[in-house]
RNA sequence: GCUCGCGUGGUGUAGUGGCCCAUCAUACUGGGUUUUCGAUCCGGCGACCCGGGUUCGAAUCCCGGCGCGAGCACCA
């Protein structure tokens, strides 16, 4: 080690005095970031309503811009009308749930659709200038020429020819399918994916937002090139799945004398308990009614999670804390309750709530001294909630846990020590005599019957039970002790009380 | 198959040539405390994909292999 010593301080004497490593937090530093003048962008397909992998980009994006002094550009890409055709109601839904995610509302709003006049008129400047053309290949033919680094024989149109496909596309002369306007590139390119790639084609579907006037929509990769330039964004952060839409949009910047923005990307994510974040998969399914709606507690949806409980800081943290990297993951629904967890325990309220309840009489011998029935618990054990859950005198009736009472000697948690004996409670000292167990109990009177559901992969398990019925609101977040964190969901006028179970 | 990318404890992450027998979190585990099986405190377990090379020195650079993932749509 000494002998290490020696050599460094020839050869490296600043790495005898290096910090012994430590983590870093937070996200690092936009590579060629001018401070207060990075654009970032998230650009959805408002096919259906944010899912908790899109809450990816959210929270990276908005924190780059944050961290950056800059902005962010929400960019509805909805320029296909058939295979994933917009949602209308998602529009305003996603720019709301944007800014719950992100705690501030995006920059500036744009929508694909409204903007299509610009990227007709870059697309016609494109084949005007020679670096696009109009080809009617099949697909299926063009893909073999491809493969081959062969020309496709559209290739060699004159642009006036180009020019009248283009405008007999625009009109909606020519069929879905038969046309197709490419960029071109060099066909030696050893990724064949990048070769003569398309830019945009004919789409005679209707548009949801716009209708039928246009007949001709861009690909994604002509698109949000476009537009990223328009709106002058600086750095691309996105799916690794998307590089060669990276190389594709930076040979069709060479042509237009464009400078591509500096690119970031983030690997796969899988959570665990759902797979992927298919929206196309979940509207269909909750179109066949396996699933109540977007928010149906079982779906990755960012209503779902909302209205279950999840706290935005808690996806931000989880995000963060994952960072930029490159490499697929599977993570487990707990990490990101795990951050819920500590974002909203200090902030919720404690209950008891009695599963499988066992009605007992309760007696109170001559003999305890100092015997008090009254019955008080603090709302929040640390206090950050303050006040107490007062339960008031206890009369002759409780419920405990099935389970508790295995055993004859416990303790009613806040209250007592008791020994069972032919099914009745006798009460033997308010103090705390030995180290026997503590059981879980309500007394009768401020008991109501409730139902827990815990929703499961194809089913929704309900527990039932007794709550303690203490200033219980609908949508309050509580802890029930020893089991979790749940909502209140419904408190009917008559019957058991619904709540929707959150995490441990 | 072709093209691209990625391989650090169970899971995630830090680390970009040197006190690195490797950071932090979470999970798991042992114990303390406790009127929750929560929270908290103390302890433990556990990793640089493999093989070569460059170098005084490699988790870090180079080459090869292996593994995993993605793209190869007239989807985004």
């Amino acid at each position: 080690m000494d002998a290490v010593r020696k050599l460094l301080e020839d050869t490296n004497p600043e790495a005898l005095h290096r910090e012994k490593q430590k983590k870093r937090t937070g996200l690092p530093e936009l590579p060629n970031g001018i401070e207060g003048e990075a654009t970032l962008r998230f650009a959805p397909n408002p096919n259906g309503p944010l899912t908790l992998g899109h809450s990816r980009g959210v929270v990276i994006n908005s924190e780059l811009a944050k961290i950056n002094g800059g902005r962010v550009v929400l960019r509805f890409d909805d320029t296909d009308t058939k295979v994933k055709p917009p949602e209308p109601t998602a529009y305003a839904q996603i720019e709301e749930e944007y800014e719950w995610i992100s705690g501030k509302k995006a920059d500036v709003v744009i929508r694909a659709s409204d903007r299509m006049p610009i990227y007709l008129e870059y697309a016609e400047k494109m084949i005007s200038e020679g670096f696009g053309y109009s080809c009617s290949c099949t697909a299926q033919s063009f893909k073999t020429l491809r493969d081959n680094k062969d020309e496709c024989p559209c290739r060699d149109n004159d642009v006036s020819l180009n020019l009248d496909l283009w405008k007999s596309m625009v009109s909606g002369k020519i069929p879905e399918g038969e046309a197709v306007i490419r960029v071109k590139t060099s066909l030696d390119l050893p990724n064949p994916a990048l070769r003569d790639w398309p830019a945009l084609r004919i789409q005679h579907t209707p548009h949801p937002m716009v209708g039928e006037k246009y007949k001709v929509w861009p690909l994604l990769d002509f698109q949000s090139a476009i537009e990223d330039h328009l709106q002058g964004v600086t750095h691309i952060v996105r799916g690794k799945d998307l590089m060669d839409s990276t190389r594709k949009q930076t040979i069709l910047y060479g042509h237009f004398g464009w400078d591509y923005p500096e690119t970031l990307y983030w690997g796969r994510v899988k959570v665990l308990e759902f797979g992927g974040f298919s929206t196309s998969g979940m509207r269909m399914d909750i179109s066949e009614g396996k699933y109540s709606g977007w928010d149906d507690p079982r779906l990755p949806t960012i209503s779902s999670l909302r209205k279950r409980g999840f706290s935005p800081e808690a996806i931000r943290e989880f995000w963060l804390e994952l960072g930029l990297t490159q490499k697929d993951i599977s993570i487990p629904m707990q990490s990101i309750e795990a951050k819920n967890s500590s974002t909203i325990d200090s902030g919720s309220e404690r209950r008891s709530f009695v599963r499988g309840p066992i009605e007992m009489k309760i007696k109170i011998p001559d003999a305890v001294e100092n015997y008090v029935a009254e019955v008080s618990v603090p709302k929040h054990p640390d206090g950050t909630v303050s006040g107490m859950r007062e339960w008031g005198a206890i009369s002759e009736r409780i419920y405990l846990e099935g389970d508790d009472i295995d055993v004859v000697d416990i303790r009613l948690k806040g209250f007592a020590d008791v020994k069972i004996v032919d099914g009745v409670a006798e009460v033997i000292s308010n103090e705390r005599t030995d180290r026997r167990t503590i059981a879980h109990w309500l007394p009768l009177e401020i008991s109501r019957e409730a139902v827990l559901e815990i929703p499961q992969m194809d089913e929704i398990r309900k527990v039932s039970g007794v709550i303690e019925d203490y200033e219980l609101v609908e949508g309050m977040v509580v802890q029930l002790e020893r089991i979790g964190f749940a909502k209140i969901k419904e408190i009917p006028n008559n019957g058991a009380i619904v709540m929707s179970w959150l995490h441990r």
